[in-house]
DNA sequence: CCATTTATTGACCAGTTGTAAAATGAAGTC
DNA sequence: GACTTCATTTTACAACTGGTCAATAAATGG
């Protein structure tokens, strides 16, 4: 008793957005091929049909989050930063606020993350994941034109990138976990005082801008 | 047919042991009432018998895993660098050290922080844990002999406190996510050239080096 | 030495899981 | 109109899940 017929395409299309949303709603855990088929209204054996074994629908929803999300995706998002005045420190504001309104997002990510541990693909996906996040900040660091190079020669950008990268994952690891005692204004505001702290315009040797 | 007795508190203790040893083998996933009675070669009745149920074993090696590991808990290893001249660094130092070691308990770590996403009572574990490790941190900050207050009057000692959580658990992720591309040497340096900027006797209001 | 208690086991249950395979029918081809 | 194709559903299954419970035996106390 088939029911309606789909082209390939939408119909992939179609269950990684029922993936997806089983995971929000109930985690990775939750992700089962009959929850995504019934999300989906469709039986189970399609999902299957479409995509072979569950492993490699979850491999999919990864690729799909990571293209899709705002948060470590961000290729897209990027440009309208790189032309601002001190584009980083805006842009790593922006970055916080998103992850703020989106912890099932952030969830998510770490939840795969963990995946990844026990799988080398999964694993591959999420390094790869950062470590674009990182070339990101780089380029945004040097583009910046309001954001000069850094102050101290033994802190690369790379380290820098990283460090960056800490400050957004680990705001959004204790906001979450933690939404009472943690305060997040305070958190932003010694963030931006720390960057300033790391890039400003020498400041010591008195900038005679006359 | 019943096997040898123990006493109570030995047993649970046994059971835990064995709990933390499938997490750390197979992640959180991974541990199920059987799989822990295997390991600990006890009937998977004894495991429940003992425990309850299910959740409660995971919520009960979570109190252990915190109160063991050197990581979160480590109200006790703190003393030691309490007195030292910068314990700050050091201890920051050491922390990221022992993490780098210990990937599994990094990722029992988080698959916990995701589970405390649905489950409350897990969230509330972790983020005392968090608060208790930021407050830690302030008293290490504040006893500090070689280090000097804060030096901007915005950045209060809480949110410092976090950035440094941040910085560690950034590092985690970021390093076990992604050997090869991330650069722990490069970060642990960057790390401690930040913290001088934040923490150093006033370098800035220039020291007129002529 | 008998009675009670209780830690321990193993069998069992109902439910869920991933996966395979058969049954079904709609759409196209000759 | 018969024939093939194939997306779709249904059914089937073996493995595993958390949990219950009666049976068992070791310890305990009288």
């Amino acid at each position: 008793m088939p029911g309606e017929r789909a082209p390939e395409e939408k119909r992939r299309e179609q269950i990684l957005r029922a993936a997806y949303e089983v995971a929000i709603r109930a985690g990775l855990d939750g992700v089962t091929v009959r929850a995504v088929a019934a999300e989906a209204r469709l039986s189970h054996g399609l999902v299957l049909f479409h995509f072979g074994t569950k492993d490699q629908l979850v491999a999919a929803l990864l690729d799909r989050v990571l293209a899709t999300s705002a948060l470590l995706g961000g290729s897209d998002g990027l440009e309208r930063f790189a032309h601002a005045a001190d584009g980083l420190r805006t842009f790593l504001r922006a970055q916080i606020e998103e992850l703020a309104r989106r912890p099932h997002d952030v969830r998510l990510f770490f939840e795969y993350w963990a995946l990844g541990t026990r799988e080398p693909s999964i694993r591959a996906k999420i390094g790869e994941a950062l470590d674009g996040y990182r070339e990101a900040l780089r380029t945004l660091l040097a583009n910046g034109t309001g954001d000069t190079p850094l102050r101290a020669s033994d802190v690369t950008p790379d380290a820098f990138a990283a460090i960056a990268v800490s400050l957004i994952s680990g705001f959004a690891v204790q906001s979450v976990a933690d939404p009472e005692a943690f305060d997040m204004g305070a958190y932003a505001a010694t963030v931006k005082h720390l960057l300033e702290q790391l890039l400003a315009p020498p400041a010591s040797p008195p900038p005679i801008r006359s």
